[in-house]
DNA sequence: ACATTCGTGAGACATCTGTCTTAGGATACT
DNA sequence: AGTATCCTAAGACAGATGTCTCACGAATGT
């Protein structure tokens, strides 16, 4: 079996955005919002792009109203999940370490991050600690 | 001004890969890898890659010989840095920091990895203050 | 010299992406 | 009622991607 994931090229990303942004809207409502972010798009192509993602099952739509009312239907840590998968896996050799440290070394972190980013490995270590223990 | 980078899919991607491995090759050779890998392509399908590639300007060849020797015309580093790029302005809001924490949430480090990230840390901690004394 | 093997060149072709046009129904305006 | 407006349906269409077939010259084996 193993079907393979639909694809989601940037175009759709673009408007799956808008629509985890509002919750929900119509092709008007995103149209609009994509225009004030400077995504000029006809009003067609909104709406085929909403097309197709609904037929990938990424968006529902409720069709009661004259004008549908689209809704995401995958969250955006999915999302995010599959694109820094597949980053790491094309690039870093499935491993995510690699890339933190590449993107540690390109790109000094702010100050509230590198706080952030401590606690986090003090937490890491921590687990890690705990682990060895219960197995002895 | 401003022309846009030329595109470069997976499956050229992946041509490329084997050349920085290689350092050169010809098509049988990257054939050869790839199908050792998993990847298996038919020659020509190598080859029709190969030279979308260097359409682009990321391969050169030597055609002196039989059969051609092609050679990576960018670096790893450079597709990395394109990527990753693609993927933080797309998802993380443009702040590489936030991929960052992403990262570390969903995968522990291995030990020597958070080691490197711990002198990182440092690292940047240090410069910072240099710099703020230099302000002054 | 002849068949076999290996290589490139040219291009086919289905699918996916990005974008839009047009037709016709429903709604709203006057 | 007549007209302007907004919506979806249907599909067009060029360019990108993934993959391969075929033709034909060069090298090799016998």
């Amino acid at each position: 079996m193993a079907k393979r994931p639909p694809s989601l090229p940037d175009s759709e990303l673009d408007v799956l955005k808008v629509l985890w942004e509002l919750g929900q809207g119509t092709v008007r409502q995103i149209l609009e919002t994509l225009k004030a972010a400077g995504r000029l798009w006809s009003y067609a192509t909104v709406a085929t792009l909403l097309d197709r993602l609904e037929t990938k099952g990424m968006v529902t739509s409720d069709r009661r109203e004259l004008a549908f009312v689209y809704k995401p239907a995958i969250t955006a840590q999915d999302v995010k999940q599959r694109r820094v998968k597949h980053l790491v896996d094309k690039l870093y050799q499935g491993d995510p370490g690699l890339l933190v440290l590449h993107l540690l070394k390109s790109h000094p972190l702010e100050t509230g991050h590198a706080k952030e980013v401590r606690s986090l490995l003090e937490q890491m270590t921590a687990e890690r600690a705990s682990k060895k223990k219960a197995q002895e």
